[in-house]
DNA sequence: TATAAATATGAAACCAGTTTCACATAAGAA
DNA sequence: TTCTTATGTGAAACTGGTTTCATATTTATA
């Protein structure tokens, strides 16, 4: 592999000049720019990333944090990331948390030692308080998450407009009672607190009683789904319907549901979130909520590079649309 | 962020002896050891890997080639190999090829820059022999895909055992008619030519003709599984089973045909490749062939550790067993 | 026409580590 | 007791780039 020195010598010329030819520094003439690059063609020349790492700042690499790659919601969004970043000739480092504030703060460390020129996180498990000193060593993006500072960029989606279109379309169906999974149910900021006031505003609006039996918490998964419907077959008074936090719980309560011969969407309604590819192929077809996640990854990255261009950039909220998907399960 | 001068003259000893016990090299008293040790602590120092990298050749990350993160297969494999290196602290860094030769070899590329120590290609786009050459720079290990070179280190399922017991399924339950969906027809190497291998070898054994038109090839997706079951309605005779190349196209194709109103598995037997979990939430669940993802991921990341380690390793092919999932859908 | 500003280049310092070389000391062998 | 050999440490060179500083040459301005 040749240095730049070899370059530089091919060229007739200096390590300095060959330097600012690479990065498009002004001062150079038209003559010895096209030596350089000449030299560099034909000797083949790359430069090394890591000498370029330790002097600079430019990693080129910027960081992801997602809970679980298997997770098809977040396989999609590193995939919208990955080719954002690619047309940008950056690449992508990716992380999972497995939802561990220590592999999450072992990944932020990336930024401290300058692994990585910035970092979006879409999924967080420390508080904001425990973050928040890492952005001093370098952008850190929320995405599809957000936190109490307006000082963060920030690409989500509206949480509450989102649950709330939802239910009022299950209510609009002649639902009154309304099942709700979610992740947490005192949160006190994020995702989570949004979708449950969009959920509440929806039943107040209509006049129902929000029944906290049947409130399901800290449900993720599949299994979760499942285990959703058994706890709702030991109930004297069930739900109609059930507003899901994700199309894998949906798939899930679907499976477990016809299993027990409940009817859907006759006798349960079942309403899902994120819209992936399985919910149209479910039976019947799943109705959910669309997140625009190619915007989600896109948008991110384009908050990422403008800090990169502009240290001193303005931090933005940028708030994505979603789309209610009426099919058959509702 | 201190480095290893602060951490030097902390301890009252040379950037050498500190750089000695970073690394662990032998002749150093326990004394020397510990003091340096204690000042490491007492200054929150964490090596620069940019230095290290710069002249050592140690990057602590591993390349991960995949075709595309959303297909829930290669989701799976890179969350497997991703748990395995973080256990032996290894990074990942994942690269989509979108089926792309120049991506392929672009990201290959990093091997030669020493952005990462090792590859683990989880698919092949390029010839072998355009590949090869890169694996002067570092170790290449073939996941799940495999090429005929003895020198190359490979982790692979017994494709031809997999087809040849799924088909063989397929003629027990009774069927003579299967129709078969590969990604290459006429493929001289590797994964598509196995099965095919297979494929071909239960209907010989069963003494039953291969139809071409039974024959779909470079089926990959949700679409092309749907596609099969609109080119098959416009047959006079059609396949009473279908042998698909992976869940997705099995998925695809239930989805499709239900809609024509043809029953599963009365009218059409449904075999699937994978066992991703979206294969027990069909209707019916689907009858799959189980790939051992997470030893997969393991194995690959064993060889490529057994590489770094010992630079003239001896390679390996790992063959891993499958397993046939009986469901409903056959 | 004198002076300031813009353009253009190279030498050397610098980033944060690792490795070589030189040298000192201690232990074991002759 | 002398000569190897093993053990332990530091100064300095080295990795491959970027950036500062010095300096030379044009070009623009007063």
């Amino acid at each position: 592999m040749p240095n730049i020195s070899d370059v530089a010598k091919h060229a007739g010329l200096s390590k300095a000049t060959v330097s600012r030819v690479i990065n498009n520094h002004p001062y150079i003439s038209k003559e010895k720019r096209e030596l350089v690059q000449q030299a560099m063609k034909e000797l083949g020349y790359h430069p090394n990333p890591s000498a370029r790492r330790l002097r600079g700042h430019l990693t080129s690499t910027i960081g992801v944090i997602v809970p679980r790659i298997v997770n098809p919601f977040f396989a999609y969004l590193v995939n919208a990331i990955e080719q954002a970043a690619y047309a940008n000739e950056y690449q992508v480092l990716i992380f999972q948390s497995d939802e561990s504030r220590e592999k999450e703060i072992s990944f932020l460390n990336l930024l401290k030692t300058k692994q990585v020129d910035g970092v979006i996180m879409t999924s967080i498990e420390n508080d904001w308080h425990d973050i928040k000193p890492y952005s001093a060593y370098g952008p850190i993006v929320c995405c599809n998450e957000y936190v109490q500072d307006p000082l963060v960029p920030t690409v989500k989606l509206n949480q509450t407009e989102g649950a709330y279109a939802g239910v009022k379309h299950l209510i609009e169906r002649g639902h009154k009672k309304i099942g709700y999974s979610t992740g947490a149910l005192f949160a006190g900021e994020g995702r989570d607190k949004d979708r449950n006031d969009g959920y509440q505003k929806a039943l107040k609006e209509a006049d129902l009683d929000l029944n906290p039996s049947w409130i399901f918490v800290n449900k993720h998964t599949i299994d979760d789904g499942k285990q959703i419907i058994r706890q709702m077959m030991n109930m004297n008074d069930r739900p109609t319907a059930l507003f899901s936090g994700s199309d894998e719980i949906a798939a899930g309560a679907m499976s477990e549901a016809k299993a027990h011969g409940i009817r859907i969407p006759e006798d349960l309604a079942i309403l899902g979130f994120d819209d992936q590819p399985i919910a149209e192929l479910l039976d019947p077809p799943l109705t959910t909520i669309r997140q625009p996640i190619d915007d989600l990854g896109e948008k991110s990255v384009e908050q990422l590079l403008r800090f990169f261009k502009d240290k001193s950039a303005q931090s933005e909220c940028v708030d994505l649309p979603f789309e209610l998907i009426v099919r058959k399960s509702t």
